[in-house]
DNA sequence: TCAACAAGTTACTTTATGTAACTAATTATA
DNA sequence: TATAATTAGTTACATAAAGTAACTTGTTGA
């Protein structure tokens, strides 16, 4: 094990996005920053998880962590660019699945 | 946890994708069909897992396996059409990479 | 016959994830 | 003013997945 032969960065991209938990949660934040109950409840994760992937992704420069000192505190977890930079990305997912997942079970979901 | 609002489909996806090792393996042979072994020293996966993950691509219809009857018997695994429009999607984690990813102490990598 | 290869499998260790209870600070409620 | 609730985490522990290495089966070439 331990030495392939592809790309490293290929590979450290897709150590990035295919880390359980961390396509949901750039996907999530698409749509605009969020707070931690937030991101929480769409994509249901448990708390010790989304902090610990949260800190990930900020340490990766894909997302930013915004304190506002109001009262109470509230944080919010928006895309840093090279965050917003994945969104052809989470969309080609998306239209993968559109056309070949089938979950008859399920309905349509807007794109 | 377990109930997201997030789309089924999507999830499905990402939850194939972001599977360790199946995303390498798809990119991996989206250069041509490829035995076993040709993988496994490509991409740095132990045997035990790639027997699994092979498995499980095929049976998610995006892998084929055919045993190809010589002496010895040759078994090579290719890209179904379902495997094969992942290919977009896998150029696009290549480009992201390519513009995001620091890896200063490897080469540039051929597209 | 013996070593080597190819594709797997089995057994075992280590790491990651899931679950739930717990903080600490604040706030609305009785 | 107690009391419960909310938010963003953390801690402790059980379970599941991944990593490692040895083993199997069938065949080949020396």
């Amino acid at each position: 094990m331990e030495d392939s032969s592809l790309c490293p960065r290929f590979e450290k991209a897709v150590g990035i996005i295919s880390q359980r938990w961390n396509a949901l949660i750039i996907y999530q934040l698409l749509s605009g920053p969020q707070r931690n109950h937030e991101i929480k409840d769409a994509i249901g994760i448990s708390g010790r998880l989304l902090s610990e992937r949260l800190k990930d992704l900020e340490a990766e420069d894909i997302i930013h962590r915004e304190v506002y000192a109001e009262t109470p505190v509230r944080i919010e977890y928006s895309l840093t660019d090279k965050g917003h930079s994945l969104k052809p990305l989470m969309k080609d997912i998306k239209a993968w699945a559109d056309e070949w997942i089938d979950t008859p079970t399920h309905k349509q979901c807007k794109s």
